[in-house]
DNA sequence: ACATCATATCGATGTGTGTCAATATATATG
DNA sequence: CATATATATTGACACACATCGATATGATGT
């Protein structure tokens, strides 16, 4: 594994802090990508749909009683679950007038082997999975 | 398993789109706590910060390195280092006058599980191994 | 004590985002 | 076609946040 000499401030006379593994570690391409995910699951409120969707019995949810469950109005509600949806979190399906959402569990699984400390190193659920 | 009655908009007449578990799924709580640990996921720079420290040989890693390494400024590699380190996603270690950081696994694992379908249901990497 | 270097903190700034009210679009039904 | 309902979109606004430059704090060594 390639060690990448650090030529940082900290290291211009005799004492040389650290060296450090870059090349190994994640790419900003990767990180940017992994970045969008965990920042979808970072609002309570989509956190909470998730878990609704999650919890219902059936598997699937209707958009129609998030704004009540959420206490959050039908624009408020709608614009998460398009963001949930973009980022591959659930699926939706149009029946009749309702929208029904379901969670991509191949998401959520993919995310959480990203969090695997040796998963850190390299991509972190870039691709694979996620659409 | 409580089905809660849905009473809002789309339920006034005689056809009910859905009923919903809503006692199962995540309180508003455990969803605030885990949402501020995926936000801080949700950055980039935090990210490849965690994944060059994971990636390095000793498994820690010098503050002095990361301005270079991540192109910031060397106040706001200080400023992702601290919400890292009060997120519980790394540790920290006064050596000399050079803080070193190392990876604190036990959160990353504890909210890999956090994103488990059936860990959903409930509480998302609430309490237990999260500080 | 003083100078030096690593890190933390502060103030300012531009950008992003969660939220709502209002409106538009789509999908039924009479 | 007209009406009703479910969802999406738009515009506006407040707030959070990533970033930098500058400065303060803290630790080492002379």
């Amino acid at each position: 594994m390639g060690i990448a000499a650090s030529q940082d401030y900290c290291s211009d006379a005799t004492e040389v802090c650290c060296a450090v593994a870059s090349d190994v570690a994640m790419s900003s391409v990767d990180a940017a990508h992994a970045a969008t995910l965990f920042k979808t699951l970072g609002d309570p409120v989509r956190l909470r749909i998730l878990s609704l969707v999650a919890a219902s019995d059936s598997g699937e949810l209707c958009a129609c009683d998030l704004p009540e469950l959420l206490d959050r109005s039908q624009g408020t509600t709608s614009h998460h679950l398009s963001q949930l949806v973009a980022a591959g979190f659930l699926e939706r399906e149009q029946r009749g007038k309702w929208a029904w959402f379901r969670v991509r569990s191949e998401t959520l699984v993919g995310l959480a082997e990203a969090l695997t400390p040796g998963a850190l190193l390299s991509a972190a659920g870039s691709g694979d999975s996620l659409t």
